[in-house]
DNA sequence: TTAGTGACAGGCA
DNA sequence: CTGCCTGCCACTA
């Protein structure tokens, strides 16, 4: 378990209810900016035992990254859940759904 | 050690 | 909108 991977897991974390972020972004905030496929990585191992929000981490644009019947349908699911709109295709409004911390928009 | 691969990003056509 | 290409880095055969 390096710093950098405990970084993303708690960046992770603080993204709210309602909200979703994106592998590049958390890369950037946790230092290393080139890291996105590693907090990809990341999530496909330890999401489940880690308790994380993995499903509120979509691509840079906008579309969940799975495919059908990988966990794509679950991913959109729990996202609908949180009132997420996401269509069929996977693809999510980054313009609205997008987290920027520090602006606590939830 | 090398080569292929992937829950990615950006630039360009 | 769709591809194609390059850069990136951990993992695997």
């Amino acid at each position: 378990m390096t710093p950098f991977t405990r970084s993303v897991i708690k960046l992770i974390r603080l993204i709210p209810h309602g909200k979703v972020s994106t592998y590049g972004y958390i890369a950037n905030m946790a230092g290393n900016r080139r890291a996105a496929r590693q907090i990809a990585r990341i999530l496909h191992t330890c999401s489940r035992k880690q308790d994380l929000p993995w499903h509120r981490v979509v691509n840079r644009e906008g579309r969940i990254s799975l495919k059908p019947g990988m966990g794509f349908n679950q991913q959109k699911t729990l996202l609908q859940n949180e009132k997420v709109q996401v269509d069929e295709t996977g693809r999510i409004d980054l313009e609205v759904f997008l987290w920027f911390p520090g602006t606590m928009n939830d």
